[in-house]
DNA sequence: CTGATATCATTTGCATACGAATGAATTTGC
DNA sequence: GCAAATTCATTCGTATGCAAATGATATCAG
């Protein structure tokens, strides 16, 4: 308790008296939660050298927008995998910024709806092609093969 | 662009002049960093389902202090991949709940140096069967195979 | 038609996460 | 041995991210 830290002699005690290692240690290191939160960091940290002046949340908005036209704050909160609380907040941001623009729903007033200006137009058809360089470089570590089946398999995770 | 959603007619002319959708295309929900998000969202909110009173970093925290013992706030923002700004923030909770202390480095005045209390080992003695639950839940969508195959792709990318 | 439910948006509070700036202490380089 | 560079911790500002509560509107059930 006292000991800052445990003796080879404690860990190879521990070792000796359970018969298997994997069953009493555990590796923070090796936990799939652990590793998914570093390489998102990572990712993000691509994402922000290559788009300094929007955020990856920032960016998912103005390229739905872009896919899909205009659309319910509430409806674009799903589809890019934010609750309402947060992309409120986004889009507060961008439309701060002049990239999107608000109005109201004619028929169900509860809605807002949500759409780019010309401005977030353009600035995303600028920076889609960024985002494939951060893609690229976020996969670079892995060969062509091995980016299929982690995004295979991360899709099922997701 | 004042038309809120390409239609059908569109799609199509566009597959037909680029001879290659993906080329043209931008599809966010295929993109590794999206997607990363996404299954980083979904197994912090298992975590939560688990482990209601204590968030994945501050569990991060107890786990590597248990592993190693005591060590300054710095060294373990590194083991634990968190900057400096954040893992204070993560141990002052921790400290307010009693689960860690912290002491002044007898050589080095600037090092602030980190230990489980009682509380805190008995907390985290008790949490990591709960953290193995975590994980599994997590990684339930893959069979063994694909878990192995995962977790050594996400480890390339972390 | 109307009371109960459900949906949409907002607000508040809390917890990461990180860049940048600052101050204190230590180490390095010459 | 001392000035410069580095390290450690803190603080501030900004941006997600989510739970819970609230208000406005819409839909449903009887």
């Amino acid at each position: 308790m006292g000991r800052p830290q445990m003796s080879a002699e404690d860990n190879l005690l521990r070792l000796v008296e359970a018969e298997d290692s994997d069953e009493n240690n555990y590796h923070l290191q090796d936990q799939v939660g652990f590793i998914l939160r570093k390489a998102h960091q990572r990712h993000v940290s691509i994402f922000a050298s290559h788009i300094g002046d929007l955020t990856p949340p920032q960016f998912a908005a103005l390229a739905k927008l872009y896919d899909i036209g205009e659309t319910s704050q509430n409806q674009l909160g799903t589809l890019i995998a934010m609750d309402a609380a947060t992309v409120k907040g986004v889009i507060d941001r961008l439309k701060a910024r002049g990239l999107v623009e608000v109005s109201k729903h004619e028929v169900d007033k509860r809605r807002l709806l949500v759409n780019l200006t010309p401005e977030g137009r353009e600035a995303i058809e600028r920076l889609i092609p960024l985002a494939r360089a951060i893609t690229e470089e976020t996969l670079a570590p892995l060969t062509a093969k091995e980016t299929a089946t982690f995004l295979r398999l991360l899709a099922k995770l997701a």
